[in-house]
DNA sequence: AATCAATGATAGTTTTGCTATTATTTTTGC
DNA sequence: GCAAAAATAATAGCAAAACTATCATTGATT
C-alpha cells in the first residue's frame, strides 16, 4: 500500500491537466516521478525517462502535466498539503504552547510517522533538494497568482497564528516561521552535503533541538 | 568604472577554464553574464545569448566556462569572496559584540556601500534567485570536494568564530549562521514575490532588525 | 619575421522539450 | 450489449539548447 492510495490530499487541480490520482496511469506517474526526481534530480529527470519507468509514452505524460516544472510543483504542493492536514488534525489540542510545540515537531521532526515509508522519505528529499527550483523562477509571480504556492502560504500562516496565540506581541511572525521552515529543510541538506556549515551530527535530531530553542528564546524575550 | 575593475576578488581558478578577469573578452563575459542572469534567470540564460550580448561567439564562451552552471558558480563564489573580504577588513575592530554586529550588518544590510552600483545589486539578486540552482544538484558532493563551495563555508565559519568569541557557550553556531545567512536572502525573495509569508514591508529594513533580534536573543539565553 | 595563444567563423551532434497525428483500447451512457 | 466518447499507445517530427570540432584569422611575444 503506497502513499497515493492511503491519502487523498487535495492538490490544486489547475497544476495538473487532469487529476493523476483518479486513474491508474496517473497514479503510476506520481509513483515513479517521486522515485525518479529523487534519484535523478530535477535536471536529469525527463518525461521520456518517466514514461519508460511507468511503461507508457512521453505523449501520455504530457496529457497529465504540461511540463516537468508543473509535475514537481504538484509533488511539492502535495507535501505541503499533507503537512497542512497533519497540522489541522494534530495541532489543535492543548494550550497555545502545547499546540505550538506539536506543530514544530510535525514540521521538523524527521522521525515522525509521516516519514515511515520510502516514498514519504523520497518526497521530503525532493522538497529539500528540488523545491527551490520551481519557486525561484521568473514564473513565480504568475504561479503565485494562479495559486500554485497557496498551500505553502497557508502552512506559514497557520504556524504564524499559533505563534501569535502564544505570544501576541511577536512582530515578525511570518519571518520567524519561514526562517524555521526553510532553515530546517536546509540544515538537512547541509548535514548531508556540506557538513562543515552545520552542527547536525553533534546531537541526535539537532535540527529540532536548535529550532525549538531558537523559536522559544525569541518569543520569551518579547 | 565597474565592479570588475575596482575589485580583484580571488575566485577559485578551477571553476573557470581560464581567468576571465585577465582579458578584455573575459571581463565582458562576466559583465554581461551578470546582466543576463539577472534579467533572464538561470533557465532562460544561454551561452548563445551571452555571446551575442558580449559580441563574441558561443565557442569562445566555452573556452572560459565549461557550462552555464560553472559560470553561475563563478559569480556566486565572487559574491561570497567579496563578502569575506569585507568581513576581514571591516569586522576586526572593537569588542566581540561590536565585531559581531558589524559582521551582521555587512551580511544583511542592503543599503550598504556594497550595493551601490547596478551590477552589485544585480549580483545580489542573482545570489538570491539563482544560487540554489548550482548548490542543490547531484554534483554538489563533487563540487564541494573540488572546493567550489569553500568560500561560502569560509564565510560561515568566520561568522561562527565571531559568535563563539561573543558567546563561547553557543552550541549550534554553524546552524545559527546559515539560518541567518540563508534566511535573510530568502526574506528578500519573499518580500518581492510572496509578500504574505514575510513581514518586510512593515518596517524599514525589517530583515536586519529581525535577524539581529533573533541572533542576540538566542545568544543571551545561553 | 616567426611563433604561439586567443578569438572568430562555421558546422555538426545529441538531447531535451514539446506538438501533432492516427490507431487502438477502455470507459461510459443508454 | 452496443455505440459514442474518452483515454492511451505508437510514432513522427520540430526547434532550441548544450555542447564539440575544425580551421582561419588576428594579435601579442620573443
Amino acid at each position: 500500500m503506497n502513499l497515493i492510495d492511503r491519502f487523498q490530499i487535495p492538490v490544486l487541480e489547475q497544476i495538473a491537466l487532469r487529476n493523476p490520482q483518479a486513474t491508474s496511469l496517473g497514479k503510476r506517474l506520481i509513483e515513479y516521478s517521486i522515485i525518479l526526481f529523487d534519484e535523478l534530480g530535477f535536471e536529469q529527470f525527463t518525461f521520456k525517462k518517466l514514461a519508460q519507468a511507468a511503461a507508457t509514452t512521453e505523449a501520455s505524460v504530457y496529457r497529465y502535466f504540461s511540463s516537468k516544472q508543473k509535475l514537481l510543483l504538484y509533488l511539492v504542493n502535495w507535501y505541503w498539503g499533507r503537512l497542512e492536514c497533519r497540522l489541522l488534525l494534530e495541532a489543535q489540542a492543548g494550550d497555545s504552547k502545547e499546540r505550538l510545540e506539536t506543530a514544530l515537531a510535525i514540521i521538523i521532526n524527521p522521525n515522525s510517522a509521516d516519514l515511515s515509508t520510502a516514498n514519504e522519505r523520497r518526497l521530503q528529499r525532493i522538497v529539500i533538494h528540488e523545491a527551490p527550483k520551481v519557486l525561484l523562477t521568473k514564473a513565480v509571480d504568475n504561479d503565485h497568482q494562479t495559486g500554485y504556492h497557496q498551500t505553502y502560504a497557508d502552512v506559514v500562516n497557520f504556524l504564524a497564528k499559533l505563534i501569535l496565540a502564544y505570544q501576541p506581541n511577536c512582530n515578525f511572525t511570518q519571518m520567524l516561521v519561514t526562517t524555521i521552515l526553510e532553515g530546517s529543510l536546509q540544515q538537512r541538506f547541509f548535514a548531508q552535503h556540506l557538513p562543515e556549515v552545520t552542527n547536525c551530527s553533534e546531537q541526535e535530531d539537532a535540527v529540532y533541538v536548535f529550532y525549538k530553542q531558537l523559536l522559544f528564546k525569541y518569543l520569551h524575550h518579547e
